[in-house]
DNA sequence: AATTAATGTGTAATAAGTACATATTTGTTA
DNA sequence: TAACAAATATGTACTTATTACACATTAATT
């Protein structure tokens, strides 16, 4: 276990307190959503000079009076007014020189809201969406932890109901397949994803039919109830 | 992305840059061993009052001139004498609370080592290996950590070829079988065990067999040298 | 030579994943 | 109001992976 410098052994007492305490810690929120049969990740235009052009996620240095897995949460509430959020840490990157003005280390998680979440407060001359698809290059690391973190979703949507953050309460089975397509970023068979979350037990048919469409209308699903909490720290069940 | 709260808000402003430097860092380390057909981890008595007669992981604060991947990397070397290591990263653990001498955000990485490692020298006045299923309780949040840890090592073993860390360069599928079963804490049905590996095509046929048992030898492996490579950090493949 | 204690191996049964086509429903248009 | 457009709903054959399970063989020991 970390000692504290100050109080133990010579060699950690040839480094004076202050060197030690001269990491910042931040977090680092990749927010998703999704419109328009896109992925979509929620950006800031970066306010350092260094990367003046680029954009950067959203994030903030832990407060030094709150939990490290409440910090994204203080943030997406700040950024975005809601609080109600799946929120997954995924991983923390400690590269040297990540930030240009000192030593920050980040941890990263990632958020999947609902872009049409009636509480959903965007400062739009701040804040945009942005197709994961089309992003090339961003401040910082955060096109690593970007990627990381998307790979993590990827890894995780045929195993956790959790992609029913990004949609309405109510939707059809396209919806739904079109929402895997975009994350995958792939073509799905029909009848074998249908089979696929069929055998999952996550839906609940509401017995209600899409309308207003020029062709035939769908059945609509919610998520089960049971499914639906949300915070999800990786618990161990071990 | 955080921002250096002297430059920035106003907000950030009235929280002095003290205090935000005012949360350390530590890598916190599961090192996983294998001895007598049991899982191990390697613990050292805890050094502070509030745990006493507790053992924890071994850790150390992330200095501010190291990455943050390469602490866990010295910490082993220095209590270890080994360099060359399987590790990986696993969770960032932060509640406010976890430390009580101070506020301590830790990350926490498992290691596989070779307990009979020729170079391997654990000052056995400090360190000792227990058998990871006895240990009920740690010092700090450590006995989490540790089942955290172990929780991703069992996710990962069928997927990637890791454990043979823990082994000798040269051993049977019964010893590698008996691995796979300490670790999951399971029985596995030979035949099936070895097709599985089988089809992974990790090892190496020696045309070596066992000696000096009193039954009939089985046959010796190695792993296929294209997966010795040691570190590995979670790269992305996207 | 018989015994002990393990190795090495294959097959049948079940479950999961993949590829693929037709009839049905609704709204729109001629 | 009939035909059309565009989507929904659904099943089966094929392949691959997983599971359960038993017998002949080998080397050392007695």
């Amino acid at each position: 276990m970390a000692r504290i410098p100050s109080l133990k052994t010579a060699e950690a007492e040839k480094i004076s307190h202050l060197d030690y305490f001269n990491i910042a810690i931040s977090v680092d929120c990749v927010i998703f959503g999704y419109e328009n049969k896109e992925l979509k990740v929620l950006l800031i235009k970066s306010d350092l000079e260094e990367f003046s052009g680029l954009y950067s996620l959203l994030g903030d240095l832990v407060r030094p009076d709150e939990d490290l897995d409440s910090a994204p949460y203080r943030v997406l509430k700040d950024r975005t007014g809601l609080d109600d959020l799946y929120l997954e840490q995924v991983h923390t990157f400690g590269s040297l020189n990540r930030h240009p003005s000192g030593r920050v280390i980040t941890t990263a998680y990632y958020s999947l809201i609902n872009i049409f979440h009636h509480n959903l407060q965007v400062d739009t001359d701040e804040l945009h969406w942005h197709s994961v698809n089309d992003i090339r290059k961003l401040a910082f690391d955060h096109k690593l932890i970007l990627d990381t973190c998307l790979q993590r979703l990827r890894e995780q949507i045929m195993e956790m109901p959790v992609v029913f953050n990004l949609l309405q309460e109510k939707f059809s089975l396209r919806e739904l397949q079109e929402l895997y397509e975009a994350i995958l970023d792939t073509k799905l068979d029909r009848r074998n994803f249908r089979k696929k979350i069929a055998v999952k037990d996550w839906l609940q048919d509401l017995n209600e039919m899409e309308t207003n469409l020029s062709h035939r209308p769908g059945k609509l699903y919610s998520l089960k109830k049971q499914f639906r909490k949300k915070v999800v720290r990786p618990t161990v069940t071990a």
